[in-house]
DNA sequence: AATGAATGAGAATTCATTCAT
DNA sequence: GATGAATGAATTCTCATTCAT
């Protein structure tokens, strides 16, 4: 499991009080479920099979969760934090607007790659829980679709990019990662994860870049010597 | 359920003979599964349920098929089968390439928009079944696939769309037909199915057209009078 | 199944008024289950398993007889009554006592022998039954096992053998035949049935001939010349 | 149920670890299923039933048996297993081989008249074990015949006994003992036990003892003062 | 805090029997 | 008389959850 807590925002009971084993434990039985539950379904996996995997007594998993519904929630929490957590890291120390795009894209790509089957059960699971629960899991993921529309509202606002619906189009990166897990059995034949990403960002400047846009990418990214442009600009 | 048998492909065993009665009743089986798998999901569907609305006895559920992983398999099938159906009512009568890509786009998205729920069961579903059915789910999914990509294929052939991978751009165009029953609850939120199509629209011709293909699409599509080119073409 | 009408004594109800045709069908039926049942129990046996046997409907069945219970009771009644049938043919045309006993005693290994699998399934299944059928069980294997009685009560009558009690030595007899089903697995494994039943009269005659008895059973079966005898009398 | 292991061989998992508790819980749950199987048929006897018998829940069943059969597995060894312990105890302390061998048959005897109903048990529900459980079950049922035949063998290799096939005639012994479970019904209306076991006594005496033998016999069992030799040796 | 034995509600599946055609 | 589709009660088995130790 990720190093972070995984239960933000969420309000998950525990019969235990020391935080600091909470926190241990918990840790323990969610990257033993995420990995179950990725591989199995969450459905197919037992209590049992979790506390074997997490080296835990059944017993001791309701002292940390409530129930078999809180465990998937920790779980999804526990891979959606993963990416929130991954795209600013991949954007930090970068200035230009268009460069901390198209590493935010790079990045969720990346992270999806690691966490294929997670994201999958992402997927498949989330209507396992109930509604109230489905809520937090919408905020998260809305929360790290933001990060990805700020760079590319910087980008239209510095007139990099064409003026569009940053969120429609934010959900079409989103799901061009997404989709890498999603199609992984068709697309792996097709290509690797660093053709896919070019093939993205191919795809994305075309739809999106002004020719001012064209020409930063042009300096964030020269064509190698002797090449000409590929898809020449109309 | 859909008016064409949903059982293309798949060798499903029923312990009745009369072929026109499998089709009727699986058929009622089938709608009956298929809602409530999309609305509860597959694992808490149980066959009582499923036998209470189709207005049949859980024996009798049995004898058109093996067990409940069959009707799942059908119900899949049924969803896709509806896709597969539906682009190449809305692309025949059409010559011009440009137009048939851009038909079968809408006529992907209209018709995941009609069974919203049922496309995220086969999200969420196809990995209840075992290997073996999930290739034939899988076979479906790119026979349907394949309508688009020769849409985009002959628009590449004539100069239209800039030459990419045709297979990946097909299933980017895929996954944002998905997306809107995927993402529903948020995209609902920022536009309606005409919008999004719209939206899709812009997008891919931006990503795609070359000059020769943006001539061909003002033919199309004739900006309305007095109204200038939105995104103006660099 | 036998040529002889097996309901001898079993009042089982029939819906079809047609004497002869009930007696086509039951006969037709009852074949079809006793192999089914000596093959796979009659638990593990579903009707219709039995009508696809006898090549009739599964609803057929139900005319002829009221309930799979009745099959079974007709069933084993169908066993019981070929060794009541074979033994008197086994016999009629032999004069002397001893050797009524002795061809009675192979006729039963035979008959045994020959519906080896029926005769497991009358110790497995009569148990299936209610209390009154299988009362009427019992009174036919009275009924047969009296046939054999009868020609030891005349050889102790004429001296031929000890005074014994007839009713508990037949029982051994019966058990005897019935055992060769009953353990085929290891008997078979020991001597083929001609050895076993020679053992049987070994076993037998030594039990209970008189010297009287000794002398007329060298008469019926003269040793072979230049063989002395085997198990000398005492 | 019998205070020994019924498991002697059987291969049957448990989800409990500790091993006096699962020889606790299955002691419980088999004397329970003897009882009702004996009574009521394997197949009429559901898991709930055995689960109220044995004053358990039926869930806890599952955990110390993968499934019915295997109870099935467990009783029926549990039979055979209180055959093969009572012999041993009967014969020894006895050096005579004579006085052993009749030792063993009334012990058989008797051990079967305690067990009566699970004598039964074990011809009627052997056949509903697959092959390889069946095997173990022959193999226990060889196992305790060889203890009589080796009774036997010695009687004959003291020349107190004809030179007969030792294996077939312990068929004998062993069906003559199983004999008074299996016509219970009747036997019991001719004789009761005690007599039932003289009557075999006086049976395989007659049909095995040579003049040595029967001159020890008289050793063992003196003929009360007065009363004459009733089957006078011929 | 931790364990794991025990519980029992719940689900899929089977099959004897019925009955409209 | 014959058919076979339809029924639904009954049964085995699973597994989330509890609780005594």
């Amino acid at each position: 499991m990720s190093d972070m807590t995984p239960t933000s925002g969420a309000d998950v009971k525990s019969h235990v009080t020391d935080g600091a084993l909470i926190q241990r434990r918990r840790g323990q039985i969610v990257a033993a479920a995420v990995e179950l539950f990725s591989r199995q379904g969450y459905n197919d996996t037992t209590i049992i099979d979790i506390a074997r995997k997490a080296d835990v007594s059944s017993g001791l998993i309701y002292q940390y969760f409530s129930d078999k519904e809180d465990i998937l929630l920790l779980s999804l929490l526990d891979v959606l934090d993963s990416y929130k957590r991954e795209i600013p890291l991949a954007i930090e120390g970068l200035n230009d607007p268009l460069a901390r795009f198209l590493a935010a894209l790079e990045a969720y790509c990346r992270v999806v790659d690691q966490r294929r089957e997670a994201t999958l059960l992402a997927y498949r699971s989330t209507k396992s829980l109930p509604g109230d629960r489905r809520q937090l899991i919408k905020a998260h993921e809305l929360a790290t679709n933001q990060l990805i529309a700020a760079c590319l509202q910087d980008c239209i606002d510095q007139g990099l990019c064409r003026p569009v619906k940053v969120e429609l189009v934010t959900y079409q990166l989103v799901t061009f990662a997404h989709s890498w897990a999603l199609k992984y059995w068709r697309l792996n034949e097709l290509c690797n994860l660093d053709e896919y990403v070019a093939e993205g960002v191919d795809f994305y400047t075309h739809a999106l870049l002004t020719p001012k846009g064209w020409r930063r990418y042009r300096k964030l990214r020269p064509l190698p010597a002797g090449q000409a442009e590929p898809n020449s600009l109309p």
